[in-house]
DNA sequence: GATATAGTACGAAAAATTTCGTAGTTTTAA
DNA sequence: TTAAAACTACGAAATTTTTCGTACTATATC
């Protein structure tokens, strides 16, 4: 159970390297412009931070290096979650879980799956 | 509708003023220790910003001044909620909630609460 | 082969947040 | 009535995070 705490900006990156499995500085730097102006050695400098910290791994095989995530998704994000509920809803993920729903439009189907899950859990219990 | 973002700092003290209603600088700092060394002067700057930024209602009368919220709990709660959704879970904030549920450890209470608002949802849908 | 283009490295500035020291007042208590 | 204790005000240091400029090297293009 690894415990990093990505800052923003390194979340951001994460999502993407999650979403593309592997990419270069400037598909990265590309893709996070279409929401907000970067510079792109700004970019280049937070791969290189997280790469320092270990949250990311870098091919240096070509000339353009090529990133991929280490930091596991499903544990980061368990990671932040748990913050996020010690700092914003008294340590009750139970809490964020109501306030979070009650604050979404749903659909059918989202509504249906989280019924299953919640069958899930009671069988577990 | 606001769009207060609190910091950190500010929403530990936030979520003690929701909870206590109004409490004094010190009554605060001496919660703050319970968890953490946070030095008095620290404490009663980070009033004085949050007053300054409109977050917090400072009433003067007696000498140690008495601070209220005036960030709304619900808003609050909810404008953090949509800004972690974006960082985290693509703007989706069933993704959260599936995976802040997926992993708790929920009581039979729970589980039914969340149940019930559900049924809810799905009656307005 | 000269020149423009596209990379990396990295120090350091800038910005945001947190922390604290000091000065000055008021209140309490011996 | 004086010393200690408890406040506020506030500048500024410290820390953390983000951003960028400059130097340097490799590749592509004409």
């Amino acid at each position: 159970m690894n415990n990093f705490k990505p800052t923003d900006s390194e979340m951001e990156i994460l999502q993407i390297l999650w979403e593309k499995g592997a990419a270069s500085v400037r598909e990265i730097n590309d893709i996070l412009n279409e929401r907000r102006d970067v510079g792109y050695t700004t970019t280049l400098k937070l791969m290189q931070i997280m790469n320092d910290k270990g949250l990311v791994l870098r091919d240096t095989a070509s000339r353009s290096h090529i990133y991929s995530a280490v930091a596991i998704e499903n544990d980061t994000k368990n990671n932040l979650i748990s913050d996020f509920v010690n700092l914003a809803f008294q340590g009750s993920a139970m809490n964020l879980v109501m306030q979070a729903l009650g604050n979404t439009k749903s659909s059918k189907d989202e509504l249906s799956e989280l019924k299953s899950l919640i069958s899930k859990l009671e069988n577990k219990s």
